[in-house]
DNA sequence: TGCTAAACGAGACGGTACGTCTAGTCTTCAA
DNA sequence: TTGAAGACTAGACGTACCGTCTCGTTTAGCA
């Protein structure tokens, strides 16, 4: 049983966390991840540093927050076959790591959450979990369908996808148009046909 | 005609030279990329920080050429047939990402060249050139033999490929048997067959 | 009416401020104006080199004030004569001059007030400020006694004191007995003499 | 018996020398004392480094000589009286020292001779040598005449002077007009006179 | 209404790394 | 051997951040 956390002092500021939110979100857009700094983002949003760090255990955790928790994600698509389906989530994945404050965020934010062996675990918890989700239910009714084996490792698939456009749009820094993931999704969702 | 470059001075010292880049593989396999600093690596390679300026205009440049030029990609494989070609092609890719500096250096090497506009252009033409190379003439082969389409978009497979190894490897930091080259081989192999 | 410039954040720490200037004049004493930097300085206070930088623009202004400022000056000499005055203001001075941290800093630290256009004006204003006052009361008597003249230049017999005693201890680095003092105190004192 | 010191090797430019000597000055006119590097001054010579270390044991003796080598010293004045006669030398002390580069170089400089115990004595030996044979010669005949008394500590008149003279001008950095080198010979000539 | 306690802004703190500069030496080739 | 050129080790420079800490002040719930 957990005690029921009487909140006792003052509460925290729910505008100051916006402004931080904000703010970090425009600087990682205008600046970049590198030049990004949490004494900037304090100054921006008119707070102090310790504000920030009472809530986030540093830049990586914040920029995260900012970046990624904001977006939604719309009804798994069922457009009654694989292909259809693999490309509308990669047209997702696409357009979500193609945002400008993504794109600049997600090299030097993976880099920190991969250097830290705390933070590594929740790549795929936090990071990948909810495309998971989709593309395992995307598998369960092409497998339903007779149009993929059972045996499909799904996060290697997911690993492939995020991996595919990670590099191509976060790395290589190519505009990533439809086209990408119409190629993508058609590469992977062939490999993977039943036959 | 080329300018003869005649070298006037005192020239450079190759021992310095090696010494600079094994202190920096070393470096980053122990403490990590981000830990590895430029002060660091000259202490311990026992040379002042500027010879490390003046051959290389920052870490990620330097720990670029120590941990990734040295890697000695052996012939280009010759199974007979698409899968198994690709299969060693990813069985080196995945051997190449393992490797204990590698592994330490990569996100945070990745993601300094993706910040730097400088260097972003680079990452196809020196990172990922000599697998392109490989791939295409696995391509080729494939074509002649009747196993693949012409139009397969040799770029795609390969950031592909790299994109699912460094995720699964470098991010995510799973260990990477030889199961997991074989089973992603198989999924883009699959993708890229004739029909 | 002056603003009360109601102080905010953390106040600045007294222990730092008295542990650099300690650490500023022993280190001067010991290893010599040239040989004391601003990061020694921070290492052996056992502080950052910012809390210094905060504080004093540079080397010179700190070790002013670490070497300088201390100085207490006892009340202004009477002993009746001009001769027996200024005796013992130029005792004053060729003491002030000689302790070990003033003589190891004085020929470093004037030269770099000289350089800076900013801190030049400091030298008449700061420096010499305190022994111009008491020079110009010793001779407000000597004038009133009828001994000396009262168009004596004051500054000019304060440079040339100082100048004298700085050739002497800071720059020959004679030592400097009591009997300087007499022999400096006698030649001019003759020289301003009413007759 | 000393071997004659037959010289084999190429024989030393002098035109490198004297290029050296003029670029020292002009660069210490230019910018300073402090701001003069050896590598600077090279670099204005179209000279190596070496070729200066070769011939000075670093920046002090090299703009001593640049600058304070090449001034001569007409006949010792000589107009009947000890006044004249110190105003005339004053009057010369401080034309040498309000020069450009003079004026530029004399703080920094006798710092750095002040500071190296193997420089420090040859301040007397060679600063202030002709002005001490100049001076000594003045008090002779003064003495001769019976205006000044034989004890007359000439070093201390010439520390006085020097160092008043360089206090005013060279740290004040008050503009030195003939006025100056009046009241000066004035102060320190009855300061001597036979009573 | 006062008390306690936490959050707030501001900014100072000890550290560490940056990239540049200078010192004085060393190593090449050419004269 | 000297010369220009430039690389070498060593270390100081002044700036920027890091994450923590101390201030005075504000804002809540509990007494």
């Amino acid at each position: 049983m957990t005690l029921p956390e009487a909140p006792r002092g003052r509460p925290r500021d729910t505008r100051a966390h916006q402004a931080i939110l904000t703010a970090t979100a425009e600087l990682v857009a205008e600046a970049g991840y590198a030049a990004t700094s949490i004494g900037a983002v304090a100054a921006r949003a008119g707070t102090g540093k310790d504000t920030i760090y009472r809530r986030w255990s540093g830049k990586a955790e914040l920029v995260y927050e900012a970046v990624f928790t904001e977006t939604e994600s719309g009804p798994v698509p069922d457009t009654g076959s694989l292909t259809g389906d693999l490309t509308a989530l990669v047209e997702a994945l696409v357009q979500e790591f193609s945002a400008p404050a993504a794109a600049a965020a997600l090299p030097g934010l993976l880099a920190d959450f991969a250097a830290n062996p705390g933070l590594r675990s929740r790549i795929r918890g936090h990071f990948l979990a909810p495309a998971r989700t989709r593309l395992a239910e995307v598998f369960e009714r092409a497998v339903r369908r007779g149009e993929a084996d059972s045996a499909v490792p799904v996060d290697l698939v997911l690993d492939t996808l995020a991996g595919a456009v990670f590099f191509h749009v976060g790395l290589v820094g190519e505009p990533a148009g439809p086209r990408l993931a119409g190629q993508l999704a058609g590469l992977v969702g062939r490999g993977i046909e039943a036959r």
